[in-house]
DNA sequence: AAATATTAGTTACATTTGTAACCGTTTCAA
DNA sequence: TTGAAACGGTTACAAATGTAACTAATATTT
């Protein structure tokens, strides 16, 4: 008789002690969240719009303006005016940001040491491939809308 | 040169799809969030006080309660005074959070199958332990307090 | 080229979640 | 036994997040 899991369940858990984990580590440097945000705003600085920041982090407009208030607050980000398209802003990062890319990146990899520290390479490689696998998936996936339909239908 | 991952961001949006997934295939029942704290309720019905419920589920007492209350409004769950110790309170599923359970185990194998449709039955497998061993370490860690203290030292 | 629709970004408000103080009950020490 | 501390649960308030309506700029249609 096998125990269920609910791996959504589990997940938002594990993701909570990360990210809180990755705060707590990050906190004495002045930045408590965003970090994902942040890096892929420092690998494309000067090219995205807020629109295109939402598109990669997949989410909607408030709260990615939200990140862009909050690093800018911090003198992290400046936001530039597009000439050739007056709606939009150029997303700049501060050389305060580039300084942190860096301990950011140490973070991370504490982080990671110390929640897969059980974890043999080959289990590693293997949990990797399923992440990467699922959030191909997630990232193609129907609106649930849909889903119900489906699932109605199918019984 | 490989692309960075951040496990805990791509979890926490994993897990997002995940439950509004399992949420929108079991919204025409009447029930879209807290599937896991209700299965682990009707597995332990009327054995439980909310504290037992806030241990289970690693939440604190005000998010539990709000947990209760909503079951509770659903007419899923009944607060009974326990007779020993009137501080507390013991947790009893009605029939009609019985007669939910194979609807929400039903909606789960659907939502896993939406998401791991491209796994093997051996990846499947492997990212099943991998999850395993993370839930077993976030359930152990030391709070963050000491993370911090121990990675400022290690530097 | 004037009227209409669409877009990027913002504001305002509703809902959800986190935190701290609180209340009645029980436990424990003097 | 009685006064302080601890406990389970609740309430009240603060912060974060979601949703919808708004503004200014651009694109489209006729």
């Amino acid at each position: 008789m096998e125990k269920l899991k609910i791996y959504g369940f589990e997940m938002s858990r594990i993701s909570e002690v990360y990210l809180s984990t990755l705060s707590s580590i990050m906190a004495p440097h002045g930045l408590d969240r965003y970090y994902f945000p942040l890096l892929y705003l420092c690998e494309h600085s000067g090219k995205l719009t807020q629109k295109d920041l939402a598109e990669a982090i997949r989410r909607d407009k408030v709260y990615t303006m939200r990140i862009v208030d909050y690093l800018s607050d911090k003198d992290l980000l400046k936001r530039k005016q597009d000439c050739n398209d007056r709606r939009c802003q150029i997303l700049e990062v501060t050389d305060n940001a580039k300084k942190l890319v860096p301990k950011i990146k140490e973070a991370i990899a504490k982080t990671d040491e110390l929640l897969f520290h059980d974890f043999s390479t080959k289990e590693k490689e293997d949990f990797k491939i399923g992440m990467s696998k699922l959030f191909a998936t997630i990232n193609t996936l129907p609106d649930p809308e849909f889903i119900v339909k489906a699932f109605k239908k199918k019984k």
